[in-house]
DNA sequence: TTGCTCCTCACGTCACGTGAGGTGGC
DNA sequence: TTGCTCCTCACGTCACGTGAGGTGGC
């Protein structure tokens, strides 16, 4: 038998590791002195220590490791379960690395693009629609006093639904319900997860920004799961709308926008 | 101004991770009253922590982000390195889906493998050359006498450096050095890492563990680099050579040997 | 006025590494 | 006998989540 230090060079891990294991139940020296504590280990257990090293190699958890080799737990089970994780493990590296990749190639040509992907929450807003080529302001400007008048206006930003044929559905944030007419429709926008973008300044890039958008969906392994949102984060807009002030700026340099596309 | 609640609604985080980055001094509130600790959120602050998350999603760690943001760190060359980073973390993954695939393939046809790498260290040891198909056993009689004799024997298993055209050397740890002479050699083990597997029973089964171990180094990756090494565990052995019991067993059914390939 | 939100601790997570301070064994 | 090894705490790591217990603001 031998001390936890010789033991602990014979098996390549360290001795404090062999503490742990020990406290854990995980793995225990063949003897302990009760006067000294002084644990002492045998070369024949190290078969037994090597199969929880090669699962602790593959990134399982010590208390699952400790169900698997007492076999409370099933370890083909286990091992399939571990093999997903890593896949998805893997996945989520390569679009780290695609993001990266994106950024890259973007930097020479434009301006470096922050794409984040984040959960957007549920919402009930009141909507119009607005024809291709229609006028977005003047749109606004009245939904936006149908809900002043109302006093259902919520504190959170106005924003627009885009869909593939040029159709736009302009949204304002509204508490409770709110009644409806052949023009001005209430929803709930769905709560999803979403690849988001900031841009900063007029609307007239917000077709770039869109396109570049969609080409980092792309690469970085994600599919579209719904039409493009924008938010309006900061905006100009008149007085007698009574907005919440935190939103209101008064150049176009200063706007902050953000486009959403719902992902799967 | 918003409080903190629909300021993290309206960025996607939490308000305990703004709070956080308070703290930290990474992104602050734009006002915070004294008397209530409040802390007050501007929406124009969003492109600024939109940075701050993007930087995140890519794995860095929030104070390398701080360095960044406030141009104490160069951006490009630290997403270079993130790259590199995670390259590796994926090189990783893909060796434990290997090793995973590998023991799925092999517990159809075989026992199964408890492949680990890890780092063996150096030690210094008395050698014997065995020419292919010599006695073995006779040759580490020989060696351990005469290691016994000059009182320098250290508590380590012995061992065998195996050759590519069947020759072999065998070793006996020693402490210290060693005479030498024409059948009897010293030298130091060097450290490197190794992936390593321990075998139960008779020495029958070697060459298949072998094979398989080498299939294993294979499939994860790896390259060899030095001669496999086998380390006798548990074995049989004369008293009169007085090794250290622990190592020790009467049955060939109890050996436990150890295959090393070293690897780059 | 009543909830709701905000505040500051404080602890838990995970598998160790790295001391501090003290004692046993060759 | 002198180092060396062993022992048990205890803290640090990392970026939060999740309470507890109390207070401010519409």
């Amino acid at each position: 038998v031998f001390t936890i230090g010789p033991f602990s060079r014979l098996a390549g891990v360290s001795a404090k590791v062999l503490r742990s294991y020990d406290e854990l139940g995980l793995f225990r020296p063949v003897w302990t002195d009760q006067a000294s504590a002084y644990r002492y280990y045998s070369p024949s257990q190290l078969p037994e220590l090597r199969r929880i090293l090669m699962l602790r190699e593959l990134g399982i958890g010590l208390a699952e490791i400790a169900r698997l080799v007492d076999g409370r737990r099933d370890l083909a089970a286990a091992l399939d379960a571990r093999r997903d994780e890593l896949e998805r493990e893997r996945r989520a590296i390569d679009r780290r690395l695609a993001a990266l990749d994106i950024r890259f190639e973007m930097d020479r040509t434009a301006s470096p693009i922050d794409v984040v992907v984040r959960p957007l929450p549920a919402e009930p807003v009141a909507t119009l629609r607005v024809a291709a080529g229609g006028d977005v302001e003047a749109a606004f400007y009245e939904l936006e006093v149908r809900v002043r008048d109302l006093r259902r206006r919520a504190n959170r930003p106005p924003g627009a639904i885009l869909f593939d044929d040029g159709t736009a559905e302009i949204f304002v944030p509204v508490r409770g319900s709110l009644p409806t007419d052949d023009r001005i429709g209430f929803r709930r926008l769905e709560a999803c997860r979403a690849a988001t973008v900031l841009e900063r300044g007029p609307y007239g890039r917000m077709g770039t920004a869109q396109a570049r958008l969609e080409r980092w969906i792309g690469s970085a392994g994600y599919r579209r799961a719904g039409e493009t949102r924008v938010i309006y984060l900061q905006f100009g807009a008149e007085p007698e709308l009574r907005l919440p002030r935190a939103y209101l700026v008064d150049r176009s340099t200063d706007f902050v926008t953000e486009l959403q596309v719902p992902i799967a």
